[in-house]
DNA sequence: TTGTTGATTTCGCAA
DNA sequence: TTGCGAAGTCAACAA
């Protein structure tokens, strides 16, 4: 098997599972890895089948041939459309715990507002401390050293303006990286982890009060 | 089919297909989309076959479970184990083109090393222009936010190096979001867009004069 | 083993 | 349509 894109590849001859969808795309499987083929093509593209071979063409003009030596078994069959698949929250669901309980931020915390918005994106929570000073909020599920450069440029932006400046910040994550946790508290970032079950706990509990 | 895990997820009863690899590991796969599956489980995890239930068990407790109300059809194949993959250059090559290629960048420039080491990590090109000035060079197929922020922890660093500094900035890449453009050239860094395939020409070309 | 980065990423949302 | 961030990301590579 030959592919012809962005980049090229090849793979030796073996026995392997071949998968041809209703949009022509094409999937090449082995017998082990994840979830991720060893090869393939994306819809849109078009499957040529020739003796021995099948060569599959991509709308960009990316090709990937397929030599076949020998077919062990060979089904086909009409699935029909798929309904969709039901997801149930992750980080919007962080944001939505995090601002229903801020007093896991400090006692007398209180939110101003959801998707605080500046010029270059919304800061996700904005926050008054005890003492009324303004406070930045990042929210991630995992918190890594990109997070805590965007939470910096939001401040750096949000300092600039008078009317709410002072502005403090916090990293709060499920998660946070050791790299992250050092540039965020060297740039006076405070960080808070955050417990998810704990969360959804609290607030299943509070529902469960009425 | 209904998985618990990091997040949940259900989906309705359809016609799918249902492949366990060797591993263990298990896919679902509708009739059209891209080679990822509906809903899957990664290895390493465990398959327990009920009737009309298929529960398998991952090694964090995750649970994906299939209902199985009809099967169309059930074949089962050794596929051994699979010679690899092989792959060609992508933004390694990039970087090697340039390092060759320095002229690219302005008249009289000179590599002065790749990998320049800094105590976050290697510079990918360290150069000097025709005025003898240190310029780091970051390198990247797709030019994002994150590239132009790491370069600009580089060059933070760099500058704090009397025997080195003034070192200026170049962001190089086969493409520069605009976001990460407008970013670079507010903090004072060039941004050259390489085209992959004329550099990788000069490149023959130079190689067919011998 | 752990962390970091790229990907033929894919996917979903919003402008 | 396009751009951008997140992903049950996956996978390769370095520390």
């Amino acid at each position: 098997m030959d592919y012809a894109g962005r980049l090229t590849a090849h793979l030796p001859s073996a026995l392997r599972l071949l998968i041809v969808k209703a949009d022509g795309s094409v999937l090449v499987h082995s017998d082990g890895g994840s979830y991720k083929p060893l090869n393939w093509m994306s819809p849109p593209c078009r499957l040529a089948e020739e003796p021995g071979r099948w060569v599959v063409t991509g709308k960009s003009g990316e090709t990937l041939t397929i030599f076949i030596e020998e077919v062990l078994s060979d089904s086909s069959f009409a699935l029909g459309t798929d309904p969709g698949l039901v997801k149930d929250g992750v980080e919007a669901h962080l944001q939505d715990l995090l601002a229903a309980q801020t007093q896991l931020l400090g006692d007398g915390w209180r939110l101003v507002r959801r998707e605080y918005p500046t010029p270059i994106g919304p800061v996700d929570l904005m926050c008054r401390d005890a003492s009324g000073t303004s406070v930045a909020i990042e929210v991630k599920r995992r918190g890594e050293i990109d997070g805590v450069e965007q939470l910096t440029r939001y401040l750096e932006l949000l300092n600039r303006d008078q009317l709410i400046a002072p502005v403090l910040g916090v990293f709060a994550a499920q998660e946070i990286r050791p790299q992250a946790r050092v540039l965020a508290e060297d740039r006076g970032i405070r960080c808070v982890v955050l417990d998810y079950d704990t969360m959804r706990g609290a607030d299943d509990g509070a529902l469960r009060l009425f």
